[in-house]
DNA sequence: GATTAGCACTCAACCAAGAAGAGTGCTAAC
DNA sequence: GTTAGCACTCTTCTTGGTTGAGTGCTAATC
């Protein structure tokens, strides 16, 4: 048995109306519905093929059909052609929204996942950098108060890390200025995930050219450097979970309830876009996924690089019976969106 | 008809009663759980004249009875003397957790609001300080690239706020820190709300003043000063919203919806807490509540100040039948915690 | 040979009526 | 003043019948 023209027709038209109304769609329906110039009767047929060849199954004897996983796969690889081509169109606009507001990495992330989600009405995520690889570019300690200071390490890709430390004895402000560049000179260049083996070679050899500010500066050192080492890890941003209270899915509570708890917990969000693959765009459809938990859902997934290096995803996570096509095409935009906003500060800069 | 010492403790049992399960609590099952003495029909009895003063009430003709909004008010205030004498051994290792990772005020706010509804199982709220009224101690512009500066404007209260800002044509590192020296002297001393105002004449008066780097002055200045300007006004945060789906009040989804969706609009949040009562703690019961939405809930409020003066508040949102004596005194510790470490770096400068 | 109309059949969803259970109020006894 | 007993009320649960959507099969039609 294949595949015609009318049989992708139908199961197309089913997908549609599932995505829409999330009930069983009949024989009756597609006819009037979608105009294929058929009879129900035919469409029963023609459906009782497809579900012998796994693309539909029936709830119970006397439901209509739903899709299954391998219908949603064969529609999205469908998809994908049309999506490849899409246009870049609302790029630049859409740019322009994240950023607005958005003036540390932090809040690009924040806005970006908020704008994701409020797109698509499903729930989104953004699965941060892992800063270890990054490089250091500068760092600058700006006063507080004598005892209070705010360390700025400025990476290579113009990200700003922030801490604030507490000391036990003031360091006047005129201090400061030196032991940022002196710092700023001998850290130039590290990675982060190296600090922690240099640090001690690290501090040696600043203690050796230790100027007239060096008491401030013995204080200061080993205590910074643990401050530079202990950046957060890896870090999840979500937005969007009470998204799934409108599905009919999730009217029951119990249900609603559970997902909410397995998506919230940032560390299994995390093990899952660390699993899931890593092309421009994955996707993976109800069994597909690893958790239990998600058996009823897809999950979307794009990268994002900086300098061509793959460095955090993006992704959405709604029902299997998903509006594909949209959340895709989305989830493609807003990561291009966030390249080019992530990439344009390093690229100004090779520029020069 | 008086409140005697056997029906106020007939009242606790069934406020507690229904506090633990939310279900209507009849005659027998607070003769036979809380031990009083007497049989069901003497409960029967009591539980008729409470109905009468106002009370309880049936929810049908033969139902058990449940608290009303005056019933919890005056459990509320009978609480009310035990937590004014309550101990504060928590606060300390309180203010450790949150501090703990927090380094600038917003973590602070993200941490406490988080921790609030860890403890208590409920919706919590902060609604942070309004800067308009803070006090301009330093400026620091912090290069990150020549085109990208960060803007630091650290107030009088310790609190740091930062804004990232794109030139139009580069200025050189060695100037950044004469613009943010110059900048500090002329806007040390000034409230945020003043900017707005006083910003033509200070833009002309740091024009008069101007020396070798006047043209990167002159480029940057009326950006920067909007930038001071639009400092974000007042923002709100919450977490554990959805903890309310373990409650069974919210059993239904449409209610879940409904309450959820109001939560999470910031601004009817922000309304919200601006009219509640501006003491340490505010309590409002069910109809006690402006809002239609919250009808079911009580809300339980605290402030926090700085130098004395209040600048944002924090709360809980739960349902009527809440567990006041848990969120009361923690939505105190919280506030007490809060108002420690906000002052402390103030008080520490003060000192010096 | 493909399409369609017709009909019997299935099963979830809905509704109404009855049974069960929890709780009350009242009365009479202690 | 307290309590036991009992009739009464009202919700909830259960049951059984009805409805309606949808299918599969068969026979007629294009």
């Amino acid at each position: 048995m294949s595949l015609d023209n009318r049989k992708v027709k139908i199961l197309k038209a089913i997908i549609a109306s599932y995505i829409d109304n999330a009930e069983a769609v009949g024989s009756r329906t597609i006819s009037k519905k979608y105009e294929l110039g058929v009879s129900p009767a035919t469409i029963r047929n023609e459906m009782s093929d497809l579900e012998e060849m796994g693309f539909l199954i029936q709830p119970h004897a006397s439901a209509g059909r739903i899709p299954t996983d391998k219908a949603y796969r064969y529609y999205v690889d469908d998809l994908w052609k049309k999506v490849q081509g899409s246009s870049n169109t609302n790029l630049s606009q859409l740019r322009n929204i994240i950023e607005d507001k958005a003036n540390e990495l932090d809040s690009i992330f924040r806005n970006s996942v908020r704008i994701l989600s409020q797109f698509t009405k499903y729930t989104s995520f953004i699965v941060a950098p892992q800063l270890k690889q990054s490089v250091i570019k500068r760092i600058q300690l700006v006063p507080i108060t004598d005892t209070k200071i705010l360390l700025l390490i400025i990476l290579q890709s113009n990200i700003v890390k922030q801490v604030t430390l507490r000391l036990n004895s003031p360091i006047p402000y005129e201090q400061m200025e030196k032991i940022s560049i002196r710092l700023s000179e001998k850290l130039y260049g590290q990675k982060l995930e190296d600090i922690g083996s240099l640090k001690d070679n690290l501090i040696e050899e600043l203690y050796r050219i230790r100027e007239t500010n060096s008491d401030a500066l013995i204080q200061l050192l080993p205590y910074l450097m643990d401050q530079i080492c202990n950046l957060e890890e890896i870090s999840v941003y979500s937005d969007g979970i009470t998204n799934i209270l409108d599905l009919p899915e999730y009217n029951d509570v119990i249900k609603a309830r559970e997902f909410i708890s397995f998506v919230e917990d940032k560390s299994s969000m995390a093990k899952l876009f660390q699993y899931v693959g890593e092309n421009d765009l994955d996707i993976s459809i109800g069994h597909e996924n690893q958790y239990e938990e998600l058996r009823n859902c897809s999950l979307i997934t794009a990268t994002y690089k900086f300098n061509g290096k793959l460095i955090g995803k993006i992704g959405v996570i709604g029902p299997t019976r998903m509006d594909y096509s949209k959340v895709i095409s989305t989830v493609k935009l807003m990561s291009d969106a966030m390249n080019e906003i992530i990439n344009q500060s390093y690229d100004e800069e090779n520029k020069e």
